[in-house]
DNA sequence: GTCGGCTTTAGACCTAAGTCGAATAGTGGC
DNA sequence: GCCACTATTCGACTTAGGTCTAAAGCCGAC
């Protein structure tokens, strides 16, 4: 947003077979203060591993075996990959476009302009520092999570799925003092003291059982079902 | 995704200048079986009003008067659009990346493939048909929320950030037994029976009270501030 | 003025949730 | 075998949530 002189910097990699672009573009981004990886091919490329510097990925196009756009695809599937910036000779309007819809950060033609690619690579690192944030505070609630025992993981996914105790004792075949205990552990574990801390880590990370299987949404999938259907619950007066 | 021979039909509103090939994308549009409008500048355009019927608009880029892309980055601050195809004759790469990042279903080169057009406009449709039922369900949603009374709409807010009903009653300054009462008829209203329900409607529509204002965090900020802020609470006794 | 809606409160009563102590069973180590 | 640890189970007790009835003050609409 602002446009301070020293944003954001980090590690940029690379990706190019050309030896000139790649010293011209490792002088021009050093001198930005940006760490630089230089990588002549796709296959060179290591494993891309989470890291915690802010990262973003210079990927040339026409690369000597495979495809930037395939390779891309590639790596998008993995997830937790830096922004991807394409850097193309070629003006190929549908290749752009294909990138773009695939989740690229930004789809550039060589030559580009010198000021111009450090504000896209100033964007994407930015862009990449708050993803890391996030992820941490993501990592953090997996391990509470892990942490739960498979009993404290059911009785989660139900209370967020808006069950009470007594239906969730009903479907586990256990009784009401025992769905207590292990809903008070999993609070204890998870660091959350009331419900609604509980339902929105329980939505994030996919614990939710919703009252009606719905192969659909799923932001908020487990209640779409949940209050378009009127669900009926512990109204059976079978206990 | 299944390739069915009668997909998605509905409206295309089809905007270009050039009367010969209104002409022609009038008559294959027809022949795929949707309906279609046809304006000769962005200007001629009605207002896009919210519709039921699956709908997507074939934008030509160069047209006179109103840039295609200043176009449709003013309506897209509208919000409620069916998806923007883009036609153009000239392959502009940067023009395409930015309608693409602007949110703009597809960027095609004109001449089109009659074929790829009619797949595209076929998924743009099927998209907007999910958009509109999407909708649908949000404007329910949107409608019992705004039968709630200003005290109702407080103590969702409240409950769904995470306060007991002690703590709700002292920051409203009123007694346990009136917070009850909004509490009861606010879940009435919403047609919800449990209080991750109102979570997910509070969370969604902007309600939730966070307990600590804190600037970061949008999908769960509400409650990572209530689990570090001990907030004491039931033990004053100065009323 | 009267009607209806919003807000407020109280008391009675029932149901649901949370906590404590305690018991059982399996697992791995000494 | 014995110990420690964890997971799981349960009953008893305490607190919180939810509904019903009844009532009163306020305010805008008809």
């Amino acid at each position: 947003m602002i446009n301070t002189p020293q944003a954001t910097t980090g590690l940029v990699l690379v990706i190019d077979d050309d030896l000139s672009i790649q010293a011209s573009l490792a002088t021009l981004l050093e001198a930005a203060g940006h760490r630089v990886a230089v990588y002549g091919s796709t296959a060179e490329l290591p494993a891309i591993t989470p890291r915690d510097c802010p990262a973003c990925i210079l990927l040339d196009m026409e690369m000597p075996g495979l495809n930037g756009l395939e390779f891309y695809r590639q790596l998008a599937g993995h997830a937790d990959l830096p922004p991807v910036i394409f850097l193309t000779a070629h003006g190929d309007v549908p290749a752009s476009v294909s990138a773009i819809k695939s989740g690229a950060f930004d789809f550039l033609l060589k030559p580009a302009n010198p000021q111009h690619l450090l504000q896209v690579i100033a964007r994407a690192l930015e862009f990449d520092r708050e993803r890391i944030a996030s992820r941490a505070i993501d990592d953090s609630i997996r391990r509470r999570i892990d942490s739960l025992s498979l009993r404290e993981r059911q009785v989660v996914g139900l209370v967020a799925g808006g069950r009470l105790n007594k239906q969730i004792a009903r479907e586990l075949g256990i009784t009401i003092a025992t769905v207590k205990v292990h809903r008070g552990r999993a609070m204890t574990k998870l660091e959350v003291d009331s419900v609604t801390q509980l339902v929105r880590i329980a939505d994030r990370f996919g614990l939710t059982t919703p009252h009606v299987a719905n192969a659909s949404g799923q932001t908020m999938g487990a209640d779409e079902a949940a209050d378009t259907a009127g669900d009926d619950d512990g109204e059976d007066s079978s206990d």
